[in-house]
DNA sequence: CGCGATACTTTGCATCGCAAAGCGCGCGGC
DNA sequence: GCCGCGCGCTTTGCGATGCAAAGTATCGCG
């Protein structure tokens, strides 16, 4: 079976913004989809499992990539970093889950079309 | 707003295996996943829009996983590769997209809830 | 023959994820 | 009142990895 020319590039889902698209991070932006007033840095170490310096260097991803806004201040004297998304952040990032959700759509559908391959092997 | 205890790890979606959670080889699952006869090296790289390089580089990672089957044989007296999911490849990469779309829903009931929250920030 | 094209593989580099160690600063014990 | 523990976060170091450019091998064609 060849592969038409239309079909070039057809599976290579260039949205999948290479920032977004890590697992940590991701966790990170869903977190904070979730919670639009904004989290902080122990209570998304939380949520997203993950250790603070990993928590730490992938906040300062985000907010060099300017879909995170980190504001530090002070919170029963003590520093608090409160995290939000950026209104572009948040475009980004559903642009990115529209992508995921073609990918999941194109699964399902190979799926669907052979629901278990491994007894009717092609 | 405190997180709860319940709430550890909500969004740290351990499922995201590294092996499959990246674009590339993401592309190269997905192409395989809708084609279960198998693709040959050049179509899969069209189709993924990836140079030969790097597509042999992840073909190599996902034979190593055992997601996938390298099947080297000859066509037209020239080499050609036929890459196919293995079932157990199957198998995990539907594990993957179970969490994926977790991670669609986690997101659209946020949205929804928000739908435009640049107009009405907290 | 030799030149180009096809089908990969290997090498090299620059990036990045991750964990362990470090830093600053309140607060409680003594 | 200073001392050390703990909390909140940052920095450092390293091993792994994605990616592209260069390399190898074989075939077809003039």
């Amino acid at each position: 079976m060849a592969i038409s020319e239309r079909e070039h590039g057809r599976f290579s889902y260039e949205g999948l913004d290479r920032v977004i698209h890590e697992k940590a991070r991701l966790s990170v932006l869903t977190s904070l989809v979730a919670h639009p007033k904004g989290l902080a840095f122990p209570d998304l170490k939380r949520l997203c499992n993950l250790t603070d310096g990993n928590l730490s260097r992938h906040l300062a991803v985000l907010q060099e990539a300017d879909l995170v806004s980190l504001e530090k201040g002070q919170s029963q004297n003590r520093p608090q970093t409160v995290c939000r998304l950026t209104t572009a952040g948040r475009g980004r990032f559903l642009d990115y889950l529209a992508v995921l959700e073609q990918v999941v759509r194109d699964t399902a559908k190979a799926a669907e079309r052979a629901p278990d391959f491994s007894t009717k092997t092609a």
